[in-house]
DNA sequence: GATGCTTTTTGCCAAATGGCAAATGATTTC
DNA sequence: GAAATCATTTGCCATTTGGCAAAAAGCATC
């Protein structure tokens, strides 16, 4: 619970006793690389948070094509937000790129907290707000660079990853083909 | 100030006193067209609502060309998130693509309805979450199609700002030119 | 309706990327 | 440690897109 709890009160003030419910409601779970955490067409009802590995977002898009739409290192929530807000059904599924150990609350629980600890609310709605403008930040310049400059970017955003993700994964992220990342790789070196 | 009214009452519920009270902070501003809303290098300090117009958020990219992030139509908020919530300056600025017509709250004016009004909080987290997931969700797909997919997804997302945007905006948005663009266009009418 | 200004289209060629298939390299399994 | 499986690299050529410059079209002003 210790990164969890760590990562959470970088954006807010918890008392112990606050500190104890949430930790009561938490679930520690082991998820071995390539399971799936959530699946599309289902309705998320976790909220997750990756404690060790890597883990990813995906969809397939109209052509058929397996799209990664950002990676998950340590250290951040794992949730689809969308589905898990508004209970319709999940058009991404989350995997794990390698084994992970996670921390998990059921939406039952989630909610419960949400309802309980006064000023929780306040504290996930920066976690989230942050969360969510961090995908904007990251994914949106790499519609407008070339292929070269993109995998740069995906360096500087996953230093830690890049050695523990595919690279055809790494690839799908980037929207180019994993025979031009091949190249793009020798060019840089 | 009705349109604003009625976009933030989808999200939840507020009785009269509420709403005058919110109604009270409101400012209502006309922006002509290529007047900034909002610079890069300076911190937001306000949160705007687009009643009647076109906008963008743009910024330059490491070699200098101007990018477009998005357009905001109609009925959206218009606020740099990051500055606003956090005080570091802006990277992007916001321009009007067109006469524009909006409702302006003050950082400070906004803080106190946030404290005063119970029940304010949970909407307006609503409101910027759906917001920012409609970010990510419409951007990201472009980062994986070509440039027809891209100006097509484009159309989907703005039907109604299509013939008020130029076209090097489009381009700018679709990290294309706007040669290939006007040539995309020929092919598909 | 002529003039100047801005926006959009077009032509030409170069560069980047994709598609496909084969070759190489790495890893697991027995 | 050989075989099988999976991941990555490479070659070849087609297609897409970019860069640049000129032409055309659209629009406002006088």
């Amino acid at each position: 619970m210790k990164p969890f709890l760590h990562y959470i009160l970088q954006f807010g003030h918890l008392n112990q006793q606050q500190i104890d419910l949430i930790t009561s409601k938490a679930i520690e779970q082991e998820l071995p690389k390539d399971a799936y955490f959530s699946e599309a067409g289902k309705v998320a009802k976790q909220v997750g948070f990756v404690v060790e590995g890597v883990m990813r977002v995906c969809y397939y898009n109209n052509k058929g094509e397996e799209i990664t739409k950002y990676f998950i290192e340590e250290n951040n929530l794992v949730v689809d937000l969308e589905s898990f807000d508004t209970g319709i059904c999940s058009s991404a599924y989350v995997q794990a790129v390698t084994d992970c150990k996670l921390i998990i609350f059921n939406k039952k629980e989630w909610q419960e907290l949400l309802d309980t600890i006064v000023g929780w609310e306040t504290i996930v709605h920066k976690v989230i707000s942050k969360a969510l403008i961090q995908k904007v930040e990251r994914r949106s310049p790499l519609v407008t660079e070339d292929a070269t400059e993109r995998y740069l970017k995906f360096l500087e955003i996953y230093p830690n990853a890049v050695n523990r993700i595919p690279l055809a994964y790494i690839a799908s992220y980037l929207g180019i083909t994993q025979s031009s990342l091949s190249r793009i790789r020798k060019n840089i070196t």
